[in-house]
DNA sequence: GTAATAAATGTAATCGATTTCATAACATAA
DNA sequence: TTATGTTATGAAATCGATTACATTTATTAC
C-alpha cells in the first residue's frame, strides 16, 4: 500500500501538496494537481484513515447500541441512522451487548479510546449510570429508550399516549375485559405504557384488574405464548389483549389461534412496533407504529450535531395506530 | 483526555515504560509498575486506539457485509461472528449495502483505507469482481453465499443436498405436484437448490413441470403471497410448495391460509433458513436449518486466521430438516 | 523595472501510541 | 576488583496523514 510520501516522491512534490490535492484545499496549481492525481492513480494510492483520523483526532465512526440483533424492531431505525450517517461521512458500528455487561464496557470504552466519535443507545438494559458519566465528556443520544432525570438528549414517542390510544381502540370495539402484556416495569417505557393503559380504562370507568396485567422478563414470541396460556386459564377471561411489543402479541395471537378462539370476536389483540411480521400473521396484527426510520434519522442528526459541538433538544415523535384483522370484524 | 505522555510525566518515567506497563511487556520493575498504574488511575487515562492502531497498522475491526438489516436470516450468524471476534479482540462493523453500489464501495474502501482488517461477506448481491480483486491484497471470507471459480475461502452448506432432502420429504408424504419458489437464479445458491429439487423429482420419476417453478426478484413475505396467488390460479394445481427462504414460505403459507386451504392436506409447505418466526406461524413451518451460529463462528475464525497470515480452507457445514406442522398431519 | 501583493509549494511539527537501540543500574562469577 | 551478563529504563524513530509557518514564485500596480 502506497503512502502519501511515495505519491509525493513520484509526483515530484511534497506530501503537503498531495494532502492539499486530496482535501481539495485552495491554492494548488492545476498543473501540479494533474501530476499528483496521475501519481495517485499510478500507485493506486488510498489514504490511510488511521493516519488521517489520528491527526484529526476523530474516527468518523458512530456506535449504535442495541440489545440484540434478533429483535426485528430495530432494523428500520438502523436504516434511518445509517442513511443520515453515511450521507455525512460517518460509518456506524452496531453493538449488541446482549445483556453481557463486559461486552458493553468494551463498547463504551471505544468512545473513550477515540475509536468512536459518539453513541446512539437503543438498549434498554444499558448501564445508565455509566452512560450518564460518559455523556459528560462524549456525545451520546438515546433513541426510543430514555430515562427521566437523565440529562442525555433523546428521541422517542409518547408511550403513555400511544398505549392510551391502543386500549381506547379496544374499548370502543366493545371490550371491557382487556389484558395487558407488559415488559418488566423497571423500564420507563413499560411504566409509561401502563399509565396509558390505566388512563384509558379509567376514562371509561372500567376498573383496573391486576389479574389481567402480566409482566414478562423478555420479548420473545414464546413469552407471548406463555402469557396467553395463563390468560386462557383464567376464570374471568379477558376478551382482548394489548401487548407492548409485536413479538409478544404474535406469540399470544398464535396461542389463541391454536386454542381455536375466534379472533377478534373472542379475543382481540393489539401489538406495538409494527414489525414486518405483524402483517404476515393470520389474522394480521393491529399495532402501534412508531416512525422508526425517521427516529433513526433524527437520532443520527442529533448525534452528529452534538459531535460538532452544537446543542440539541430532545424530540417526541408522533405514533400511529394501524388497525388490522386482529381487531377488525 | 490524558495521553501516554502525561501519564509518563506524572509517574516520573518515560512514555516507553508506560507503554510497557500497558502491554504487559517483560522487564519493568514492580515499583515503577505500581507508580505507573497509579498515574493511570489518577489521570483516568485510556489509551487511544487511533495512536495504537496507526503504529501497529491494524484497526482490529472486521467488516461484515449483509444485504439488509431487515433480513432475520442473518442474526444468528452475526452472533456467531461477533462472539468469536470479540473473544479475539476484534470488533465487527455491520454493513448493509442495501443494493446501493456506492455504499458498497464505501465499505470495501474501508479495508484499503486500513479502517478495517478484513471482510466477511454474506451479501449475495455483492460485486464479486471487486471483491475478488480486493481479496488479492486483503483477507476476505465468504459466508453462506459463495461463488464457484472464485478463489475466496467460504463457509456454507451443501445447498443442492439440502433442497434435495426437503423435496424428498414432500414426496414421501405423497406429494407429486410440488411447486418450487426460487430466488433469482443468477445466484449460485438458487441454481444449486434448483438442482436438488430436480434431482429429488427425477429420483422418483416425477417429471419437472416448469409451470410450477417460480423465480422471485426479492425475498419479502409479499413475494411469497404473490406466488401462492399464481399457484392457486393454476388449473393443474400443486399440492405442495418448497420455497428457498422462510420469508417466501411464510408469505405463501399465509395466502394459502387466507384462501381457506387445509394445510398440509391440500397444501404442504417447506421453507428454508429456520428464522425464529417460522415457529410462530399458524401452522408452524417445516424448514431447512443451517447451523447459523456455527457458520458465523467458523467464518470469523477463518478470517482472523487469514489476517494472521495463515492459510485457510473452505468449509461445508451440515444442514438439518426441521419438520413442523406445515408438513405434518 | 521595482515594490507590493497574492498564489503555490515546501519544511517541519504534530496527533498518540509502540518499539528499536542505546545506556544505566545492578547482580553474578572469576 | 574487574569482567560479564541481566534487567530496567530512556531517547528517538516510526506509523501516515494534516497544517501552521516559512519560503519561493508569479502577478499586479505604479
Amino acid at each position: 500500500m502506497a503512502t502519501i510520501q511515495e505519491v509525493a516522491r513520484k509526483a515530484g512534490v511534497s506530501s503537503a501538496t498531495v494532502s492539499r490535492v486530496l482535501n481539495n484545499r485552495i491554492s494548488v496549481a492545476s498543473s501540479t494537481r494533474i501530476k499528483v492525481e496521475q501519481a495517485i492513480k499510478d500507485l493506486k494510492y488510498e489514504p490511510s484513515m488511521l493516519g488521517r483520523n489520528l491527526r484529526n483526532s476523530e474516527s468518523r465512526l458512530l456506535l449504535v447500541l442495541i440489545h440484540s440483533f434478533s429483535n426485528p424492531y430495530y432494523s428500520e431505525i438502523i436504516n434511518g441512522i445509517e442513511d443520515y450517517s453515511i450521507a455525512n461521512d460517518y460509518n456506524i458500528l452496531l453493538c449488541d451487548a446482549d445483556s453481557n455487561p463486559e461486552r458493553e464496557t468494551t463498547f463504551l470504552n471505544m468512545v473513550k479510546n477515540k475509536l468512536a466519535d459518539g453513541i446512539i443507545s437503543m438498549n434498554p438494559t444499558v448501564d445508565i449510570h455509566k452512560l450518564t458519566e460518559l455523556a459528560q465528556k462524549h456525545p451520546i443520544i438515546l433513541c426510543s429508550e430514555y430515562y427521566e432525570e437523565v440529562p442525555i438528549p433523546y428521541v422517542a414517542i409518547d408511550n403513555e399516549a400511544a398505549a392510551y390510544r391502543a386500549v381506547k381502540h379496544l374499548i370502543k370495539l366493545g371490550n371491557e375485559k382487556i389484558a395487558f402484556i407488559n415488559f418488566d416495569e423497571s423500564f420507563l417505557y413499560a411504566r409509561q405504557r401502563r399509565k396509558g393503559y390505566e388512563r384509558a380504562l379509567k376514562e371509561f370507568d372500567i376498573p383496573v384488574n391486576d389479574e389481567w396485567i402480566f409482566n414478562t422478563q423478555g420479548l420473545d414470541f414464546q413469552e407471548g405464548v406463555q402469557v396467553m396460556r395463563k390468560i386462557l386459564r383464567l376464570e374471568n377471561r379477558p376478551t382482548a389483549v394489548f401487548a407492548v411489543s409485536d413479538t409478544l402479541a404474535i406469540g399470544a395471537l398464535k396461542e389463541a389461534n391454536v386454542r381455536g378462539l375466534k379472533i377478534p370476536d373472542e379475543m382481540a389483540v393489539v401489538g406495538f412496533d409494527n414489525i414486518s411480521f405483524s402483517n404476515m400473521t393470520n389474522p394480521t396484527l393491529t399495532t402501534v407504529s412508531q416512525p422508526m426510520y425517521d427516529m433513526g434519522h433524527k437520532a443520527a442528526r442529533m448525534l452528529i450535531d452534538k459531535i460538532k459541538g452544537q446543542s440539541v433538544e430532545s424530540l417526541i415523535m408522533d405514533h400511529e395506530l394501524i388497525i388490522r384483522e386482529s381487531t377488525l370484524n
